[in-house]
DNA sequence: GTTCTGACA
DNA sequence: TGTCAGAA
């Protein structure tokens, strides 16, 4: 499938989808005049690349978990001792966030609870 | 009409 | 990330 289709069905901007690109995130074939050619299985990769980004995760980090997320690659033969803890650091750094929103969602519920005690 | 690259906000 | 230009 072509890039327009692509963004479609992941809700992703073409000009995004290019950005993934350039990181290393995606690689898709490229037709004879120069047109980016999708496999279906990047829609399922676009998805995971917008959940891990949302998350607060890095396209770099992105792009050394892809390949295990994906199973185009298993951790046993990774040869990469330095993953485990790495994803260590992520699943801290995602921690963290999670506890800030959820603090953050607490002020909130004091402040709209005092709001609705005026009106 | 759709996509491409490069550049700027 | 958004948007625009100029070309295919």
């Amino acid at each position: 499938m072509l890039i327009g289709e692509l963004s479609q069905r992941t809700g992703t901007p073409t000009r995004l989808l290019r950005y993934y690109e350039d990181q290393g995130l995606i690689r898709p074939h490229r037709r004879p005049g120069g047109f980016r050619e999708y496999a279906e299985a990047d829609v399922r990769t676009v998805r995971c690349i917008r959940t891990l980004l949302a998350a607060g995760i890095g396209t770099l980090t992105i792009a050394e978990l892809l390949p295990f997320l994906l199973g185009d690659a298993r951790i046993e033969e990774s040869g990469c001792p330095e993953l485990l803890p790495e994803l260590y650091q992520v699943h801290r750094r995602v921690s963290d966030a999670i506890a800030n929103l959820l603090a953050a969602r607490d002020v909130l519920d004091s402040v709209i609870a005092a709001a609705r005690s005026l009106n």
